[in-house]
Formats: structure tokens, sequence, C-alpha cells
DNA sequence: GCCTGTGAAGGATTTCACAGCC
DNA sequence: GGCTGTGAAATCCTTCACAGGC
């Protein structure tokens, strides 16, 4: 029944999501697939199919209701609840993901912070405790966490996955320049600005013939 | 002639880039595609098919020079030169960008930084000086920037966008929570972590069907 | 014997186009 | 008249499977 819905689709999701609250706050209460499209660079059509694989929820002849669909999009994602996240690694990219303000407004909660550095072990940053890496499977078996955020070097990037899955984790957001390895019940996403850039590169070298 | 290459396939050009540099360091000469997709879970088929939009780089019975193809790679993408980078926004997460450490030994240099704050105007960053926003029209015409980086809150950022484009730059990496809109001759990656999670909680709701 | 390069097949995703409803 | 929901068509992408070369 909710049985195989691709995962572009779901990837897609968070960014209807995103759209329709920004319209709910300019006071739109009504958008039509034509106009959320526009908005998103996406066909209309591919709005309305990715949304009939979970229900009806336009009015023909007007469109979706901002609120409505908000409120079903937060709902299909599990955005409508809040999340334990743990993240691990407190180096230069740790602390600025400990830092931003961007995650706890969404429901994604940092509870505890993992280094392996004695320095920062048993510090408090923005409210949250640091603890050893040692400390890692213990904690987790006796505080349930949801999402674990990878920022460690690469070298040691597989080994944290691997302890995070083995102690029950199904979601990792990894900032390490890896590919991690993971059972495919657990779920990886990769941010990593550098791949992003090094495929526009070739792109504007091919619009840009010669010169440097 | 190189008409016609899928985007998804230049998107996975610089992963297989970076695990070659990581077996070259390994101090691997030579790998076969199935190697190679094992550790980077793509099937061999997919790496074969690949790299034969662009040439053939193997050998029959051996496999790849590692030394070789990362260097055909490197090529392919553009990697083999410097880009000048610019980045707009000097908050929190411009902060953090313009002193992440991970850019500049892959070649791509912040040769200036703008931000609106008068605050911050005037300063170095990570031996970046920092300009006032209102400066970056002349700047760009006058120093060639190949890369913007925004990181500027949502409301700003269209118009950033519309400011680096018209100034002639033709990527961009966009951190700002919105879907910016350019020609279709500029190239524009998203970063947003956020997003990431939130597409990630749709499949770990499911496995945990209910409990807290 | 092993592994690449690649047409062809298969599968997935997007787009079309229209019946149906407001 | 405008817009959704959706089968069907079209397109895009991945995988197969094998000829050919090392």
């Amino acid at each position: 029944m909710t049985l195989e819905i691709p995962e572009v689709v779901i990837n897609r999701l968070p960014v209807y999501a995103r759209a329709l609250a920004a319209l709910a706050l300019d006071g739109e209460t009504v958008v039509s697939s034509q106009t959320l499209g526009e908005r998103l660079d996406v066909t209309p059509a591919q709005i309305r199919k990715d949304l009939s694989y979970f229900g009806r929820f336009g009015k023909q002849g007007r469109g979706y209701n901002v609120l409505g669909l908000l409120a079903k999009l937060r709902e299909i994602l599990g955005l409508d609840r809040k999340w334990r996240v743990c993240l691990v690694g407190l180096g230069r990219l740790g602390q600025a993901i400990a830092e931003y303000g961007g995650f706890e407004p969404q429901g994604f909660q940092i509870v505890a912070i993992f280094d392996s550095d004695p320095a920062s072990v048993g510090k408090l940053v923005n409210a949250v405790h640091v603890h050893d890496s040692a400390e890692l499977d213990s904690f987790l078996r006796q505080n349930p966490v949801d999402i674990g955020i990878v920022a460690v070097p690469a070298h040691a990037a597989q080994q944290v996955v691997d302890r995070l899955v083995n102690a029950g984790i199904r979601a990792i957001l990894n900032y390490a320049p890896m590919t991690p390895h993971v059972a495919r019940d657990v779920a990886v996403r990769n941010i990593d600005p550098v791949l992003a850039m090094q495929s526009m590169t070739f792109y504007i070298k091919k619009a840009e013939p010669s010169g440097k």
C-alpha cells in the first residue's frame, strides 16, 4: 500500500513543504500545482503525480489549501514530532554544526555531542554536553537517539557509522568526505560542498572554452 | 560529440575521483570497476558506462590505472586548474564557510567575501577581505570570479543570485533554504542539511511503527 | 581467466493529455 | 474556465550480457 514510493519523490516532499510554509507566511491560502511549480522549477504534473502517491489533497478548479497540504506533508514525512539527534565530531565542522541554529526550529534536537579530544569532553556547546567518544555506545544504549550526524575525518567515519548503526540508529547525516557503507534499512544523506562544486565546474568549463 | 551527458553521470564523477585519490594514497596502482564499485556502492556496470561517455580508460583483464584515471577525471571535470570563488553573506553560516579548510586544497580559492553588516566590512576573515555588499557588482566587473557561494538569509538570496548571474557568474553553491531561479546555462547546487534530514525521517518513521 | 566497453533490454521517472469536478 | 488526479506514452537511466582484448 505505502509500498514502492520512489526515493526521488520523497526527496522532493521537503522542498514542497518548505515552499508551502513560505507561501503561508506570505498569507497565501490556496496554491495550484502550476504556481507552486513555477516557484520551485518543477513541472506542475510532477507535483501532482508526487502528491498522488499519498492521497488526493487538491480541489479541482482551485488548487491546494496551503496549510492543509503543508500539514499533510509534515505528517507524511514525520515532521509532526521531535527528533533526537546526536553529533559525532567536534572539530571545526562539528562546532559549526553544533552552533547552527537551523535544526532546532525544524524539530531536530541535538541531545548529545561526542568527541575524542579530552580538551572538549565535558564542555557545553550550545547548551549540549560533550561526551567522550568512548561513551558513544553506552550513551546510545541508555538514551534514545533517532539520527546521527557524522562530522569526523574521513578515515574515522566508517567506524563511527558502524557504531551508530550497531546502536540502532537508522538515519545518518554524513559530512565526512567518503561514502559510508550501511545496511539497506539505514538512510544516509551526504553533505559535501566540495563534490557539489566539482560537478559544477564541468559545466562552466564547457561554457568557457578557453582563456583563464 | 560531448553532447548529452546525463547530469547524474557528471554528479558521480567527483565521487569516483575522490575514491581514486584515496586509493592512490593507499598505494593502489590499479583498480577494477568491481572493486571501485564495492567501495562506492555503485554497480561495476554503472562505473564502466559512466566512463564510456568520455573515452576508454581501462585495460581489459586488468582494470584502470588509478592515477591515470584520476588525472582524466580531473581534466574532464575541470579540476586541473584553480577556481576563483566569492562568498556572499558572513553570518554564522558564512563565517563557517569562510573558515572551512576544505575548498582551498581542492583548488577552490575564496578571493572575496561580501556582507552588508558595516561591523564586518573591512575585516579580514581567513586572510580574505570583507567587502560591502553594495560593492558586489563593481568588484565582479573588475575581478574575475567563477563561482559564487550564497550564504545569506532566504529572503535575500534570490536578489544575490540575480546579481551574481548578472555579473556573469555561471555556478552557484546555494546554502540559503530556498530554490533559486536561474537561466538554464547557470549551474546551481543546493546545500541544505535540514532538507536532507527531513527526507530521512520518512524512512525511520516507517521503520518505527509506533513507540515514542 | 579476467575485465573492459557497449549495444540492447529492462526498469524507473517524467511528461502528456484528458476525464472529471468545482 | 480552471485545475486536479491519473493512466498511458515518452524519456531517461541502469543493468545485462557478451564480444573482444590483455
